[in-house]
DNA sequence: CATTAATCGAGACGGTACGTCAAGTCTTGCA
DNA sequence: TGCAAGACTTGACGTACCGTCTCGATTAATG
């Protein structure tokens, strides 16, 4: 998924890339980003982790930002979204899932340095979308047909609608998650996962007591 | 503020420091983020944009990070609050004038970049929040203050649990927006922000039709 | 020989350094020197020169220093002993032969130069002795070889008091011209040559007529 | 002497220079010297060690190359011609002498440095001449004349031989002596001293028992 | 089963930027 | 005015990675 593959149709003659070696180099690649973080991570250094040539690793990546987006989405594909019997409980869960992923150095030092580089890189901007956030999107989805089946939530009015709204959702609180935790640096833990789902759920203005409508 | 002063009890002997130099060098820095983004910023040529040799650069700042945390905070001071009349449309406001900061290039390529470095120097994260981070929670800080004064919102219990709160909005205010803007790279719109005050005042459960509550 | 092989056992694994960038280098040093002369020989200069980048060139030779000695040494590898027939003549041969390479502005420069680098620097004063001094005492030795040969000279007693009195002689021949050339700072002209070798030959208490004994 | 005086006929105005200034100037010079050599001599650090500031310095010297002239020249002045009764013993006397002063790292590290700026520094060339090498030129009067009045050597035909034979001399005596302890770096010590005497005296060719003539 | 064509390791290559250091000048304020 | 302090411009330093290249040595599938 991540490489390209060397030739248009098939691979026809010659030696075939190792297949082992992909998987290496992304596991080195998060290894170096532990250790080094963004700005001291070097290719040089990846490739001798993974046991591979420098050569062998620009042959499958165009550089250092797609090289650092397919490591740290692997990371990502970890979220799952058990039923947890309700809308609050659900969305509390995958924030403090969420969380623990941002507390890996791997994925903080990563993350936000591809984004940056995003900025002025649209090929690398489609990547992050395809491979991040496209992907746990279905987080969103998922959760709110299950609340949608519950009876927690109205139906959209067409598809269009369930789409933006969607969005607006994965925004707010991946966003919510990455700001405390990277920006503001202050843990995303049950407390603030809890008030977080409260005013996500209910607003600002709600003034019930807490947990009556959980 | 931003720049070391010199001596320790005070600028006594020799040269002073040429105050013009350190406008100079923030403006430069920024001219070159447009130019070059974050990762093609290099100090020598900030230095000759600025008119000023690199070590006066270096006497002044640690590094590349330092500067442009300096650099970018100046910009994040252009926000303002004016009452428009009804919470809602205050944050509506706020969000559209981040979200105006962030579709420029010096702040787009900055801020994540240097928020990416952050996440392994204590120092930085330290710089960051005290320029950007609790520089515009004033915002957040007036806003609720005005919605009480409206009676929109109920006061706090104590001054713990209002900084926690204030911390929270703004969290999600700024996360969302910084999301939708950079990792979704989705403009931040009218319709955008009309949606997003409508969940953060209201919440998901609300079922009312839009405007009615405003 | 003046550089480092890359390798302890053979060349073998990578791509092979260019044969054609030491020869370039070297020249492009001795090009430089005579420009710019010592203080100003700078080595991204000489790579410009040469051809090369920068890195080439600190791959192959530790610095300055070093490099200067390899471009120095090949300048004295000129120096011949054609037999002229009598000691004195061979003798007024190889001064004018030194003092003409001293003319040369790359020479002045640079030899002075890296011996008081050398001063301070066992491993450059190493280089020095290897590639210049002891390569150049092969002149003396021969020369004195044909003397003896011409029965102008007496054999040594042994091998030890035969290497006692070649050093000796190399410092006195070396050491007057270089002293009169760079220190004095006057021309060793043939009138110079034959004076030195008649004082040199029959010393200060000789009181025969010019041209007696040769 | 060495410093140029600040005005045409006395220094008047303003406030006087400290006389005082020049010998810790030169002392803190020579100290530099010894500690880190000519090439990481720097002119901040001598000022410093002086306790002068550097535009005191720059004011009574045009530079590196000046200062350490001036500085080592001083070293040469202790040197002395005692009659040893006879011309060989004198010889041997201050051979011994001048070696010892270039066994220091102060007069070792600078005297070669100067020299090679020199070979491209007119004005540079001229202060060495005037204040080291012309100076240094009394011993060989000296001893040549002490040994005509012993009717060890003959008196010269006319002015311009005699200063011929005196730059020979000269030149042949500190050209050895500096070639053997810097170039060759072996220590020219008393053995060799005796060596290179009696062939200065009685030439290569002479065969007589060693001690014989003196 | 030999050929063939791509991949592999190793490492040199031309570049660019780094952060530091020294040279020499300029600008203060004090004596 | 001389002087100490120290900021200033300039430019070289030596290092580290970049991404490309040139090698000789493996490897499969093809012919």
């Amino acid at each position: 998924m991540q490489s390209r593959s060397p030739t248009g149709r098939a691979g026809r003659a010659g030696r075939p890339r190792s297949a082992a070696a992909d998987t290496a180099i992304l596991a080195a690649t998060r290894a170096a980003l532990v250790e080094l973080g963004w700005s001291k991570l070097n290719l040089g250094d990846v490739a001798a982790r993974a046991g591979v040539a420098k050569t062998t690793l620009y042959r499958r990546w165009p550089g250092k930002n797609e090289l650092v987006v397919d490591a740290v989405a692997e990371l990502f594909d970890e979220l799952e979204l058990p039923d947890r019997g309700s809308l609050a409980a659900d969305i509390e869960g995958v924030v403090r899932q969420f969380a623990a992923i941002l507390e890996r150095p791997e994925a903080r030092s990563g993350l936000m340095a591809v984004v940056a580089e995003a900025t002025r890189d649209d090929a690398l901007r489609a990547r992050i979308r395809a491979l991040i956030v496209d992907r746990q999107k279905r987080l969103v989805r998922e959760g709110r047909a299950r609340a949608q089946r519950r009876g927690e939530l109205p139906a959209e009015r067409d598809a269009r609608q369930a789409a933006r709204v969607v969005d607006l959702i994965f925004d707010m609180v991946a966003g919510a998650v990455v700001h405390r935790t990277l920006v503001s640096a202050e843990p995303a833990d049950e407390d603030w996962a809890r008030g977080f789902t409260r005013v996500l759920l209910c607003g600002l203005f709600d003034t019930g007591t807490p947990g009556d409508r959980r």
